[in-house]
DNA sequence: CGGCTCATTGATGTAGCTCAAGCCTGGTGG
DNA sequence: CCACCAGGCTTGAGCTACATCAATGAGCCG
């Protein structure tokens, strides 16, 4: 930990973010925080705004404070593959150059707090904790990434989707134990349409899986978008891993 | 570009590797690859061997100086998927710690420059430029990771086999200007088996799908490894993609 | 209330899997 | 030098998991 100055320089809204925890940010100093907050803007975009491309974040990064964003690939003919989910507190935008073409897009209202790249090049550079904060959010995000490719490309629909209500599950509270079985509720971040680019099959089988996981009583469901599993563990088995 | 000092200093063998132009190395001065050389052992392992796990590379590291390396996972059932694939001059072996269960298999005979983790935290901390360049593989390796989500999860099988096909005969010479449409050689460094793992599909399917570009005229086989692009553009059609 | 979007469910079609047989090719030993 | 074998590849026949097409339901908003 590199945050040792004291509490009282660090500006109000970096205190309860969690990107000075775990993100970008807890490489910053007292002071660095302070300037760098003075050319932020935070911002709450609703749902479905496009967050990349030739529009937003090219020239400018963010760190998300809430919400979820969705990153996808697109085939000509409207094929449509997501290959990435990011929560808070990851950082959303490309160091270097952004060559591959890749659609950020919020999944849910998603709170930003956005900076230009400038002030990423400047921190790089000035303070040396940054850069390796960024790779290991890579590292991190190369493991997802790998991880489904496994799911993409090996599992079935149904394993398909208990991995995916799996990981989200988890991504929910990440301190919490997983072997403790106690029952967990959440709302899903995505309509089964993104679910099934996510998990590269159609809705109509996302949506049958999810009636075979409930009749299975291994999840339970209401309004289709709340989610009950009362057993971690049974999910956990329909994912054909372990 | 860091290599500043005479060329004298640089080892002999330093030289004619690739990772010091485009690898780890090039982030180091001649001195420095002068120490580092010092600490380094180069060997060649034939195609099978396992280079990570509990076995080899935990606590070492190397860079690839030729050959081709296979990195998959496994479920307990024993499907297999190829999560990506290295080549020279890439760099093997993981910072920090490795958690995800990740094996490493030479898929080719395989020339390595290994060095202990200790040299590379090392140069690390001294060198800046070291982390950049880490930085930079592990995105070049997450776009890839995404790229291929997409083709695992929205592509049809003889889709797959063509977007595989351009890949490696894209590698090969990663100079080539591949709007030039001259015919392209090469063998292929993985068996069927391999691509099937790869591609998420079975190896008759996989096999099947070479036939049928064969027929087409896309691509010509020779002993079912050695591989003829006559007209890289319609191989690239093929893939579905742009 | 009518017109959305999102989700579920059913009926049918098919791409790719499974199972099974046979074929090259390269290596080994008689 | 040929016979044999093993591992990798191809090809065929039939099956099935998932996609496609189509209809209906449930919440939501103007």
């Amino acid at each position: 930990m590199s945050d040792t100055s004291n509490d009282t320089d660090i500006p109000e809204l970096c205190r309860s973010c969690e990107a000075r925890h775990n993100g970008i940010c807890g490489a910053l100093s007292g002071k660095e925080l302070k300037y760098l907050s003075q050319h932020t803007t935070k911002k709450t975009v609703p749902a479905g705004t496009e967050l990349v491309g030739e529009t937003e974040a090219a020239e400018s990064f963010a760190n998300i404070m809430g919400g979820v964003v969705k990153l996808s690939k697109m085939m000509p003919d409207g094929r449509q593959q997501i290959v990435g989910l990011q929560f808070a507190p990851d950082f959303l935008g490309r160091p270097f150059q952004e060559t591959s073409s890749i659609t950020a897009e919020a999944a849910t209202a998603v709170k930003l707090c956005a900076f230009p790249r400038s002030k990423l090049d400047a921190m790089m550079k000035e303070t040396p904790g940054v850069e390796q904060r960024l790779l290991r959010q890579t590292l991190k995000e190369l493991d997802e990434a790998r991880q489904w490719m496994l799911t993409l490309g090996r599992k079935t629909a149904s394993e398909k989707v208990a991995s995916f209500l799996y990981m989200i599950a988890a991504q929910i509270d990440p301190e919490r134990d997983l072997e403790d079985n106690l029952p967990i509720t959440f709302d899903l971040p995505l309509t089964r349409a993104d679910i099934a680019d996510f998990l590269g099959m159609t809705i109509e089988t996302v949506s049958r899986q999810f009636t075979k996981l409930r009749k299975e009583g291994i999840i339970e469901l209401e309004q289709s978008r709340h989610v009950t599993v009362p057993d971690i563990q049974r999910l956990r088995d329909e994912t054909g891993e372990f």
